[in-house]
DNA sequence: GTGATTGCAAATTTTTTGCAAGATA
DNA sequence: TATCTTGCAAAAAATTTGCAATCAC
């Protein structure tokens, strides 16, 4: 739990026990949206709001601990793997899975840089494989 | 205006004016939200409003014509291209841009492809390429 | 003609905002 | 203590739905 309190104070925000406890959930989830954290953690917090929720989420966003991920359905999803990487998507279920692949991810940027674009400035990348989950 | 509406038609929907003038919309914009096509379109169509385009989209995507991206803000965008491909994404200025490189999609597909999952079928590909646009 | 589609209005869902009370560093 | 954050309520934004009139095939 100290480490949680410490990421977040290095990343310039002040450690309150709601953002501790979303963070948290977050890492736990991986991916989730306002309402899945609201939900999971109104158990141990039935004060928290989802404005709250959406306020802290977004300021992690902001200072960089988390990044917005994409879904096909209409929401907003977050996610705690902030780094180029791949991931499943199964369109009939609407899951996310991680696909851990560091190989994958240098394949991608090496070829994109290696192309020699002058008008973008890559970032990073994000994969996204769609297809059957099992 | 006649390829649109014989493509409309191989996709097993009527070919209503609105369908024409959504789906030939989408062409010219590529990439766009259902606010962005109502805009576009309300100058030719008056009677045009968003839930119908909402419906419209919708049904295009259930048939094939077109696919739900990624936008990090909370919105729906929609997409002509229903390949495989790559696209350039600036999150400073929202900004999409497509990426054809058909050999970047096939050292994604191969490479996926040659990992044997047994647990993910591998329909298609979006490779995002998150950084900065000149 | 018949079933699908449109357009309107209204409901629902998702996200954002204002502000007073409370907590953090 | 000074500033930032929370939580409430309410507003705003985005998406979906019900239904009568209309249109495409």
């Amino acid at each position: 739990m100290e480490t949680i309190k410490e990421k977040i104070h290095q990343s310039g925000l002040k450690a309150t026990p709601q953002r501790i406890a979303i963070y948290s959930a977050m890492q736990r989830l991986g991916h989730a949206s306002a309402d899945m954290i609201t939900e999971e953690l109104n158990g141990i917090f039935p004060s928290l709001t989802i404005a709250t929720v959406y306020n802290v989420l977004e300021s992690f966003v902001g200072s960089g601990l988390l990044v917005r991920r994409y879904s096909s359905n209409n929401k907003m999803y977050f996610d705690v793997n902030t780094y180029s990487h791949a991931h499943f998507y199964d369109p009939e279920s609407n899951r996310h899975v991680d696909y851990e692949d560091q190989e994958l991810v240098k394949l991608v940027t090496d070829y994109v840089n290696s192309r020699g674009l002058t008008d973008f400035k890559l970032d990073s990348v994000d994969i996204q494989l769609i297809g059957t989950l099992a």
